[in-house]
DNA sequence: GTCTATAAGAAGATAGAC
DNA sequence: GTCTATCTTCTTATAGAC
């Protein structure tokens, strides 16, 4: 679906135009890209792009509208497998130090490497302040459902008897925060991936020896 | 020195102009606030704008100036007292779960209700990916010197027996970032400061048993 | 230092041919 | 659907009087 796929030629104009100025838009905030830059990323003139979209704000809007699309799948994906024990905790039966690790590292990656992922969130930080409605999706996206979903994880494994504590909302503000605090100085800083890698990994093993066996 | 401290008529017009300029910035975005704002708010002309900075962007580095001034200043003091452990020792003799709640409680609402401090933050988080420059301020200030600092005085709890780790960089970590992710959610959500309140004594109370005596 | 008037240029958007 | 040409508006910045 992204450039990254290699499949770049494939998709059609209307949905290049999206892809375009959601790079554009991540980098540089929506009041610095002229409409003629996405254009040339297209490679059409920028009054041919008036074709597909209405104007300007209709593309920015359109991005919104597919996340949002996006995420109610995610949303439905989670929900499904959250109101089935049975299967998730099949999942998490026989979790170690080593298995939260690499659940840590994997959430940590892809939130980092996904390219659609990471355009946006980079946009939506820019964007965050604009109004109430940007504001509410990016607190439901990066706080709020994080910390339901993983909460609903750690819950399983505290009931399995993996992690002990009292307060599992807070557990999982202690195991989310950092991780995406992390997150965030990749965003801006690339070059400090690796140390914050490292970071991550000594995070998450204090975490589980923190919540996991010292009673 | 800002309007919040009813002194907002005697301060002069080349500092009333940086004042205006970091309100509107932090809420709208650097190219999203005309000159012509700047000056309205300020009770001038655009045009006499010109005779106190030479363009748009000079007010923009002038505020980026400013805070760097103030910023070496706070890490002087700092490292200061930081040299000193004695005296920092003394404060934090006798710290307690309580005296530990009312430090995390503190720094939330100094960060959250310092209108400069708050208004900085807020202008370099829509402006962290315009350079690199800007980049590296942010996560100075956001990420690497609150965790020195803090670093510090928890290592001094340590070294009192007071926390128990063999991890103070990561224990610092997992102090701040909570603390940190919190106060974003109220940046751009001003309504749910109740809410994040609430999260933020639960997570220091829950820190402070975690690393505090269970052992 | 502040004003009015205005230049200079950028950026969004439309018209109409192909 | 894409193009060239063009319009309109907005925004920064300057000129020059007071």
């Amino acid at each position: 679906m992204t450039k990254d796929g290699g499949t770049w030629e494939f998709m059609d104009t209307k949905h290049r135009i999206l892809d375009e100025a959601l790079t554009l838009f991540s980098e540089k905030g929506y009041a610095n890209v002229y409409v003629s830059d996405i254009a040339e990323r297209v490679g059409i003139k920028a009054p041919s792009l008036y074709k597909h979209y209405r104007n300007k704000r209709a593309i920015f809007d359109a991005i919104i509208d597919e996340m949002n699309h996006r995420f109610e799948q995610q949303a439905q994906a989670l929900s499904i497998s959250g109101t089935d024990p049975t299967a998730d905790a099949e999942v998490y039966k026989n979790m170690d130090e080593e298995h939260l690790i690499k659940l840590g590292n994997d959430l940590f990656r892809y939130y980092l490497h996904d390219s659609y992922t990471k355009r946006f969130r980079k946009m939506l930080t820019l964007e965050q302040f604009q109004d109430q409605e940007l504001a509410r999706v990016y607190s439901q996206q990066y706080f709020d459902m994080p910390l339901s979903y993983q909460g609903m994880l750690l819950g399983l494994m505290v009931s399995q008897g993996l992690l002990v504590t009292g307060n599992v909302p807070i557990m999982t503000l202690q195991f989310y925060a950092p991780i995406y605090m992390l997150l965030t100085v990749c965003d801006r800083e690339p070059s400090r991936e690796q140390e914050t890698m490292e970071l991550l990994e000594g995070h998450i093993r204090q975490f589980d020896q923190l919540y996991g066996r010292n009673f």
